[in-house]
DNA sequence: CGCCTAGTTCGAAGCATCTAGAACTATAAT
DNA sequence: ATTATAGTTCTAGATGCTTCGAACTAGGCG
């Protein structure tokens, strides 16, 4: 399995970020990694078979919202929080917050 | 021409405001609206015809984002900043923010 | 090696979105 | 009343999104 690729800070853009955002599966999930914790794809509760939420994780990848890295069969999602708040500085945690207060 | 219809504020869903702020062309009328000036949609500066752009607007409206008045024979459109504020907190500021510094 | 586990990728269906032109509605001005 | 102005709505096409199952890839284990 090939490592999948990441956009730089540089590359994020906002309407594809908030696109990424946009999505109620997507957004429990960046509200389940909110915190900084490493995540294996098969621990993300999701209501979603198998590859819908595959697909669901690449999209936040490809936005720049998440890294995913390999370790053993696993592949563990995390937030870019750092890389977030360098480019668009509070977004990430008002989504959080507006998420967790009513979806 | 009869008075659209606005989302109570506690209708306001986020992935729907979320996805209303995802597009390129509504981004730029957020921001140009940022600042709580209220503009009629024919001074609105955007590179679609007159009824995509109406579309686009209705997308605001009907996220919640935007509030449309008639007045005459024009449709004044302004932020609804109090109530996004008082729902999600910061959101608007940071995506406003964030579009002006790199688009 | 053969098998299991963990995810990805492919193909396809169904639905939504963005776009524009044409037709329409409503107000204002001549 | 006629005409002009400002937007909306309808229709339609092209594209994109979400979803799933099936097939595939890769690593770990017996």
């Amino acid at each position: 399995m090939r490592v999948p690729s990441h956009p730089s800070t540089d590359a994020l853009r906002l309407p594809e970020v908030l696109h990424a955002l946009s999505d109620p599966v997507r957004l429990e999930i960046v509200c389940a990694l909110d915190g900084g914790s490493e995540v294996a794809c098969g621990h993300l509760e999701a209501p979603v078979s198998k590859s819908t939420l595959s697909h669901h994780l690449k999209v936040l990848r490809d936005a720049g919202v998440t890294r995913t890295r390999a370790d053993g069969t696993q592949r563990l999602v995390s937030l870019r929080l750092e890389e977030l708040e360098a480019r668009f500085p509070g977004l990430l945690g008002c989504v959080v917050d507006g998420a967790r207060r009513a979806i």
